[in-house]
DNA sequence: CTGTTAGCGCGTTCAA
DNA sequence: TTGAACGCGCTAACAG
């Protein structure tokens, strides 16, 4: 049972943690199911990625000393031997945000599926820190790289380009992608939202974001706004523009001072995180009617716009398919493929009650 | 600028794919920084690690070199060699769930603070598929794995052990943990809102969970709350238990399913999941009062429960602390610390308006 | 403070 | 169909 000519085992572990019983590194090596099969390093290897090169005999009894030793391979030593990597690292601005989380889970997927790990982190938005991350992640050796952001700083940009991995953005359709991209328009979508609400007859349109300087999605959608506003033939007004923090409370606060200041506002745009729903909230504790007092309209089509009184009207973006499609086009490259598709997944306006 | 002496890549590349340009693995190596800056290999080495240890001189002129190849570490290859790993694996029930959301991200900062990296998985609450992944992380060496689910198969436990890597577990307080613990009890909290609820004068006291049967949370959930029944002296009612699957809409079902079989139920306890939110919606859709005609409680403590109208009555559990103190408690064990601490992180009982 | 030697656990290559 | 030699890129151990 015991591996023999292993003193390295003890050795190191005495030395660097004290004579510990906890020794981590106790798996057999290859070497080891090879000795109890009594074939080669080599036949262990292809039994376990090319079994249909063996013999179904010797394929056989290998598996058995697989199973009988508790073998776990070595990816880690593979993917150093053959310059491959299973694994992939995806970067998004916060790992907490539910819309977030629906495009990891779309990545981690179809990933897993094929064999592919996923490494992820998040960047808050900053680009210093997704620069970081990117290089902690080429140094992982990561098969791909998928990011939200589609700002870089220029020494990101250096790294990844050196690397030469496949990387794939997802927050936007940028004019000069870095390499492949799956996503919808941000501006786009945000234009279409006006519309829609100057088609309802709204006349008075207010526009809460996130963070304009800081974020470049929520730069694209106040874009679009005003491009909507301009078809609508509506004059801009700034006070009916606003940036907020992220949250309901924001959400809350945002549609009151509007309100407050701008008395004859008559919709307000939501676009972005939750802030509709915390308008909302705030309209219903207030008595204000939704929508005859004030329409309320937000960015991604949450779970809840569906549940609350009135309905919410939003925009629904394919979250969990622009994960998906990520993966594979990541895939694709890797297994040789050579295109660099632009994928434009669009996005659907749902007019619920709240408009 | 060109490295010499590397003719495998552009073989490799097109044995493998086909005559593309698009090789990966473009990257300099050590020894390229090396014969740049003058100096061995090993010193380049000690430069990124121990720079410390090298004179000020020597370490300028390697970073130099660094700098100017643009070299970035393969760390996959320092962890061959040095036999350690700065890639921690975790796995939860679902990615899209932000509760785990809240978790994950707690470790991740933790992690990443001290140069470590997250492998994330989710096994939809399927032990085979927890299986499967713990040994996939296992095959990429994974310093430590934290765990949300405390059921485990067989062979996962055989491999977990085999391989003696440090372990998490975090979704309950097992009664035989399989290393360290950090998380709270299911049952206590369930108990305790129980309590609460009967120390405000409810009488009949519904509670509603996800399937005890695949889900061991829940099942200590279902067992805290017939320990409050039975501390306060209150007849347990198989009518007044229901499980559904998780979402807004289980929620408005299974209150409305249960005050039609039971009108006479003055509470309910949804003890998991957004389904307290959901039972809310629908009773102000049917203009129920709550908590006059039905009272409604939470498990966790959503933000949106301070939301809405009425406030919503919760436990308030330690998600993100979960999560940071998982990590430390992994990286003090791979520091050489010995222990297996046991942490209890408790929970809260939010009494807000529903209630 | 710096260099040399050996080898991490596996895949690739080529020969048998 | 199987095996031996070699090297992936780096670090540990020791020597100077």
């Amino acid at each position: 049972m015991a591996s023999n000519q292993r003193a390295r085992q003890s050795t190191q572990a005495g030395a660097q943690v004290g004579a510990r019983v906890r020794t981590s590194g106790q798996g057999a090596r290859m070497r080891d199911v090879a000795q109890a099969a009594g074939v080669s390093l080599m036949t262990v290897s292809r039994a376990l990625r090319e079994p249909h090169k063996l013999s179904e005999e010797t394929r056989k009894s290998v598996m058995d000393a697989v199973h009988k030793i508790g073998y776990v391979p070595n990816s880690i030593a593979a993917n150093l031997a053959s310059n491959r990597s299973n694994v992939v690292g995806q970067i998004v601005p916060s790992i907490q945000n539910s819309l977030y989380a629906d495009t990891v889970k779309g990545t981690a997927d179809v990933l897993r599926k094929a064999g592919l790990h996923l490494l992820l982190a998040d960047s808050g938005s900053s680009p210093q820190e997704e620069e970081a991350l990117i290089g902690a992640f080429l140094a992982q050796r990561v098969a791909g790289l998928i990011l939200h952001n589609t700002d870089h700083t220029p020494k990101a940009l250096q790294m990844i380009e050196r690397s030469g991995v496949p990387v794939i953005e997802t927050g936007d359709l940028p004019r000069h992608p870095l390499d492949m991209v799956v996503s919808y328009s941000n501006a786009e979508a945000a234009k279409a939202m006006t519309l829609h609400l100057g088609a309802r007859g709204y006349k008075r349109i207010g526009f809460v974001s996130l963070d304009t300087r800081l974020n470049r999605r929520a730069r694209e959608r106040l874009r679009g706004y005003q491009a909507g506003l301009k078809s609508l033939g509506l004059r801009p007004d700034p006070m009916l523009v606003m940036e907020v923090a992220p949250g309901l409370t924001s959400g809350a606060h945002a549609m009151v001072d509007m309100i407050t200041r701008s008395p004859d506002v008559d919709a307000i745009f939501f676009a972005g995180d939750v802030l509709a729903v915390g308008a909302l909230f705030e309209a219903q504790r207030r008595g204000w009617k939704v929508p005859d007092r004030i329409a309320l309209a937000g960015f991604d089509d949450l779970d809840i716009h569906q549940h609350t009184v009135p309905k919410l009207t939003c925009l629904r973006l394919p979250r969990l398919e622009i994960g998906r499609r990520s993966a594979e086009a990541l895939l694709a490259r890797l297994r040789g493929g050579d295109e660099a598709p632009r994928v434009d997944l669009g996005f659907e306006i749902t007019q619920r009650e709240s408009t």
